[in-house]
DNA sequence: TATGAATGAGTCTTCATTCAT
DNA sequence: TATGAATGAAGACTCATTCAT
């Protein structure tokens, strides 16, 4: 049975890592412990040291897993958009966390921007991811520019102004500020970016 | 009945609390011990007990007393400013996780982010500071607006705009991300404020 | 002042032993704290080592200072009493753990012979304390025995039995065993005491 | 899954509560360590957590083990009495702190005296055990009764007064009181019995 | 004489990891 | 491959004792 093996591995991999997240949300990076993944995930401690070898690399992978796919989301949000104010629209809104499933997402990336500080392997995945998204969303931003659609602004660093407020407001959300609820994430978002996009470029500042 | 008991306990908390944050900003929330505030305060675990009664309430004391006086260095940053603008420009620069100081800052915030989902302690003093925060930064706009030296902006949420902007801008300042020097980030910070400031209030956006 | 301090300190002594007494009491012998006695007497933990030096001393004056004087309580019992059965019902009327006083004083006695087997001094002061006991009923026996008022029982073993048989009932008792009220006690160890004292000593057994 | 877990497990247990015992007899139940129970079993001290849990709960399942199966011992000693007196005398013989094992056994129920006051559960074992042991008591002496060896008393009563003379008896014995060997114990003891088991029940005391 | 802040050794307990099965 | 009993290092916390005042 080798070629099955490979799978049913895989699937108690995959199985120990969602465990490991759940555990990471509801308790903190550091207060997760092998034994509760391992009553999470229904499989022995051992099983889990088997796996992965020790609990920091359990811990690593369970972060690194969540962090790389975002884009998954994403990219089904954008199904049947027509603009690219439509497309960035609907990337806002699928950035709320409105429902347990997103803000359990945002809580994983405050949890994992507390940890990068101090980690270096989680360091290089976080940078890679924001490039990531960054380019994602220039590549929005540039389209609508050249159809006209926005003003003629800089892909890149309107996608990373952009990719700020989100993260910024979503911190506020995320923690149940009653300021910031997501009707009012979503609104101040996307007020800010269509200033963004459609208005005048203003004189160039000086820069530093 | 030594005298000036208060004075010396004063200063006993204070270099707990220090040498607290020291610890946290080094190893993250959880991972800083008892001992090791101690060494570094250079007192005795059992002093550390008897102040704060136990670590818990020690940690969060060190992330509270450092959360809630950040605006003394900012009010300090506008000492001379002249305009609403360049009040706004000072702040953004003191934000910059440019020197040490700053930078360790940050990563207190990233710290206490990643903890408050789980407190509800931290999570209504960093509800409260965030009002603080934004309201004092909705003066400045207010004042600018009123004469005439910005557009007439809605001041609250531009200030809850421009607070977004630089907590999500100085996540990957602080994280070392390449692509975001301090120096990019106080250009992409001050270009989308400018725009959020000086532009044409584009035809309004369907609400949620 | 010098002849008042005398009395003082003999104050802030029993001041602090009856402190301890209510803290053993209440919480086991190495249970109790300095801190919890101290605070118990009103004083600081630094009084109490300043006047019995250190806490193990102190638990044992504690002990010692009412177990020696137990027979106070017993004296005055006896005022009044015509007959020699008379003092002896008396006597185990005033044992029986009927009142929070005498109960609490039963617990200290079972937690000082708890202590006993350890302590070579207290094992000297049990003695001596069961000794006097034992030869004041030996001293009441021997007067019912010389006036005929009972048989011509050994006093000496008969008071021994009956020290033996108070202790084993008020363990019961004081532990609030439900068969063993103080009632029931009285009239389980009177009927045993007549029996010792009033029939005719049977044909001797064998001894060891 | 490791073969006769079970077995093993309770071996396991056994051996730490018999080091256990030791460990209170030597030391008073609340000098107990766990790190000194590991160290006479010869495990770890994660071990002892890991069977039960905490310090507590080791220490009282170490005194009911052995509380609760007193009554093994006697009944070994009661093989080939042909009379009922016959077996009092053996079970009271018996009794004698005269080995170090029944002595050590007599110190084990005086610290589980001293903590029965202070602990429900412990409470309601002594309770048990005590009706156990007088009924126990009671039927030889009720059979005694029957066959015409003994007067017709009550044989609970009788009972429970031999079994309060047993206990108050073996305290000044086990404190190794010199007015009170084994050899006098025995004496003191027996004498009483006899009083109480042949002579004729006086007339009736007033009760309470 | 009396205080109580400070100490730090020692306690229980947690938990990652090992390893025999 | 998977288990979980056992380990023991390391953690938070307690508390008797010291000592400057």
């Amino acid at each position: 049975m080798p070629p099955r093996l490979g799978i049913h591995e895989a699937a108690r991999r995959a199985q120990i890592l969602r465990a490991a997240r759940t555990c990471i949300v509801a308790l903190g990076y550091e207060r997760v412990t092998v034994r509760g993944v391992a009553e999470t995930a229904n499989v022995s401690t051992g099983t889990i040291i088997h796996y992965f070898g020790d609990k920091d690399t359990m811990l690593e992978a369970a972060l690194l897993d969540k962090v790389q796919d975002t884009g998954i989301a994403f990219r089904a949000a954008l199904a049947g958009a027509q603009t690219a104010w439509e497309r960035l629209e609907r990337l806002v809104t699928a950035s709320l966390p409105e429902t347990d499933e997103v803000r359990d997402e945002w809580r994983l990336w405050l949890t994992f921007w507390g940890e990068v500080t101090r980690n270096e392997r989680l360091r290089a995945v976080s940078e890679r991811q924001h490039r990531r998204w960054t380019r994602f969303l220039a590549r929005i931003i540039a389209e609508g520019s050249a159809s006209g659609e926005f003003a003629a602004v800089d892909p890149a660093i309107t996608a990373t102004q952009l990719a700020a407020l989100i993260d910024g407001l979503a911190i506020q959300t995320t923690l149940q500020n009653p300021m910031l609820s997501p009707a009012q994430m979503r609104q101040v978002c996307l007020s800010a970016l269509q200033q963004l996009l459609y208005s005048h470029q203003p004189a160039q500042f000086m820069s530093t």
